[in-house]
DNA sequence: ACTTTATATGACTATATAGTATTTTAACAA
DNA sequence: TTGTTAAAATACTATATAGTCATATAAAGT
């Protein structure tokens, strides 16, 4: 029996989202956020990103290829170096908006705490 | 020896990052773009929503908490049932940021490929 | 009380991936 | 050529987590 025809489960199978949700997934790795922190300053090679982040080699190259097939990053090899860039600004937008509604929660949750703290039973 | 002092390594313990990367990971996976998908035209129950998407109910389950403890859902409960509800439309922002993105390079790359293959051989 | 229905939780498996050690490739210099 | 340095690729381990099955909790009706 064809699986095409009234089927009861699975009624969305989503192809549209799986783009999003990689991308996304790029960005959700503090090592690739710290390289990318690093970089809002302008262009660094491999050896000056280690330094900077910390990240073994090994493991900083594949971040960074993974960084540079989402076509977040740029690569440009100088000589026996490599220099990555940001090729795509928006990112910062992302982390801004996504920072600054973290920020609001706390400044929410601090302000809620100080509410009640003044009517419990410790204030003066 | 202790290992505050003259450290050569891991220069920036970036602990800022990590709810970042944390929230970012919440928008990584397909199934639970799907959830706030649908949850887009209003509020469901969660039998609702595992009809409109699929998904195994307790795999929904586990994912719903997720979006709820990083206070992207907010959770009723209305008798038997428990309603979800988008509580911060911000994601859809950041959807649409990163879906606009993606559609714009899917066209460029179109553009290029149109321009390359009009000089080809095979063009009349 | 018992039953039913809706959701949550716990145990488990399978897969994905971050990190590391090691090797390989590539570019330049002597 | 050989040596050196920088980066990438490979192999491996360890951990995290998506999905599933089974069980538990909780509310509402009988």
């Amino acid at each position: 029996m064809p699986k095409s025809s009234h089927r009861k489960k699975t009624p969305k199978p989503p192809e549209y989202l799986a783009p999003v949700a990689d991308y996304f997934k790029v960005l959700s790795e503090i090592s690739r956020l710290q390289i990318l922190s690093c970089l809002r300053e302008g262009a660094m090679n491999v050896s000056e990103i280690g330094e900077a982040t910390g990240l073994g080699q090994a493991n900083l190259s594949k971040h960074l290829k993974m960084l540079t097939e989402a076509e977040i990053l740029s690569r440009q090899p100088q000589g026996v170096a490599v220099y990555y860039e940001i090729k795509d600004p928006m990112i910062f937008e992302l982390c801004e908006l996504v920072c600054d509604r973290l920020y609001e929660r706390m400044q929410q949750k601090a302000e809620k705490f100080k509410r009640l703290s003044a009517l419990s039973s410790f204030a003066k």
